[in-house]
RNA sequence: CGGGGAGUGGCGCAGCCUGGUAGCGCACCUGUUUUGGGUACAGGGGGUCGCAGGUUCAAAUCCUGUCUCCCCGACCA
């Protein structure tokens, strides 16, 4: 992509509204615009991000088994009235009236939509166990909106919601989601601790939160230092018990349930940081299936109520969390993993005739050779542009101007160690490629 | 929901106390200049000062109401 014909609306000055780091650098590097409380306009360079962390949850649920679908983000109150969360919910949940008078909502979640989904579409244990996922925009009426997309009030949640027979199976499933979600978080170079978490009045047993480690984050953790050096590339196929009940066994707690005195880690071994929770996964057992009649025929031909557990990932957040995790006083530094452009192709000497024909034909040979390129082609100043460059945060950058070309090199500047070599145009394109 | 703060060109702000035809920096446009970390100079465009009402000869400025946004806390699958 050609900057000049591009849209990243960059600010230079810092917005008085934004308080963390994440939110600044978003709205620095034109990512986002406000367009109320909690309401976010993505511009290109954030819907890139945005688009690939989902792109990557995507993936995980796939190879976990789960199904996607795409349920709708208006919900009809009825739903909610029979599982008598529509009064519980209170003042979170965005109500709309239609035309004719009935009673809407904009989705803050999706338990009922989907097991009165189940409900009308499965009727034998022989289609068990499932698992369905979205990846959909929920609306939370939250009371103070705050930290930019972080804690917004419109967001983008992967859900899914598993089904199954009975505990036994429920809990296997659960356990493909907890294992996902630690591949998910490791491919996007993420260190998550999963935390026990009470499953609360949602009601069951098993409920985990995972949390990213950054300095910014709102909630404390005591954990085990052990989780950090665990090996997530052991995840990667088939979930094994041992390594499953070894993970789960590792010592996590938020500061609220954290008690020093009976920790059964030893204080040396015992770490403390803040995390953002970026994943929460829950069983409930047969709490919506019960009050919305969803049942099954069993084996044994009498019918049960299908065990079920839901799984969330906070896809939006989750680019916040990254830049709280990845960046420096210049600006972002994106994994490769997520990044909008792998490589930044940097003209300094615009009004150089043979400077920007080298520029244009390498942008062009790197098109061919499918890297991810974003070229900086604006008459604009030398500063302004590594300024910008910086700030935006791609992986790579090329820095082509008269001095390099006259000894017949260019430039490439990693992003994150800020290391420049020299290289001839061959070696860059085999170095990029 | 309790407490605090702010609304003045796209962004950051001054002006308000002590009413008198709206200003600065950045950004933007034109020209010249410059060019390896936000170059310099000159010229230019853009704002009914959140909204409504009131006081006054006159309101960004004083008064009343209202809306919005931000921060701290409480809350938060």
């Amino acid at each position: 992509m050609r900057l000049s014909k591009y849209f990243i609306p960059t600010i230079k000055e810092n917005p008085s509204e934004a308080q963390i780091v994440s939110h600044r650098l978003m709205l620095r590097a034109g990512m986002i615009r406000q367009s109320s409380a909690g309401i976010y306009i993505w511009l290109p360079m954030g819907l890139l991000v945005l688009n690939k962390i989902a792109q990557i949850v995507r993936e995980e649920q796939n190879r976990a088994g789960a199904i996607e679908v795409l349920m709708p983000t208006i919900q009809p109150a009825e739903l909610w009235q029979q599982s008598g969360r529509y009064d519980a919910y209170g003042k979170e949940m965005l109500r709309i009236t239609d035309r004719h008078d009935r009673e809407m909502l904009y989705g803050p979640t999706n338990e009922e939509m989907i097991t009165d989904l189940f409900k009308n579409a499965v009727k034998s244990y022989k289609d068990l166990p499932l698992s369905l996922y979205h990846i959909q925009w929920k609306f939370r009426d939250e009371v103070r909106p705050r930290f930019g997309i972080m804690r917004g009030r419109e967001f983008l949640m992967k859900d899914n919601y598993s089904f199954d027979l009975n505990f036994e199976s429920a809990k296997a499933s659960y356990n493909v989601m907890y294992v996902a979600y630690l591949r998910t978080f490791a491919r996007l170079g993420l260190v998550a601790i999963p935390v026990r978490a009470d499953a609360g009045a949602i009601g069951g047993d098993l409920s985990h939160e995972f949390q990213i480690l950054a300095d910014t984050g709102e909630s404390t953790l005591y954990y085990d230092k052990a989780i950090e050096s665990f090996d997530l590339s052991s995840l990667i196929g088939d979930i094994d018990e041992q390594t499953l009940a070894k993970l789960q066994s590792f010592y996590a707690m938020e500061e609220e349930k954290h008690d020093a005195d009976n920790c059964p880690v030893a204080p040396a071994d015992l770490k403390t940081a803040k995390g953002i929770e970026v994943g929460h996964i829950f069983y409930f057992g047969t709490k919506y299936s019960e009050a919305m009649g969803a049942k099954v025929t069993g084996p044994d031909g009498k019918e049960v109520f299908v065990e079920m557990g839901s799984y969330g990932i906070g896809v939006s957040r989750l680019v916040g969390a990254l830049i709280e995790a990845n960046h420096d006083e210049n600006g972002i530094i994106w994994p490769e993993a997520v990044a909008p452009y792998k490589v930044g192709l940097i003209n300094l000497r615009f009004k150089d005739e043979s400077c920007t024909a080298a520029c244009d034909d390498l942008y062009q040979e790197m098109q061919k050779l499918n890297i991810d390129v974003l070229y900086d082609d604006r008459d604009a100043g030398a500063g302004s542009k590594f300024a910008d460059m910086d700030l935006i945060g791609l992986p790579w950058q090329v820095v082509v101007g008269p001095k390099g070309l006259e000894k017949g090199v260019y430039e490439l500047k990693n992003r994150r160690s800020g290391e420049r070599v020299e290289l001839s145009r061959a070696e860059l394109l085999d170095k990029l490629g």
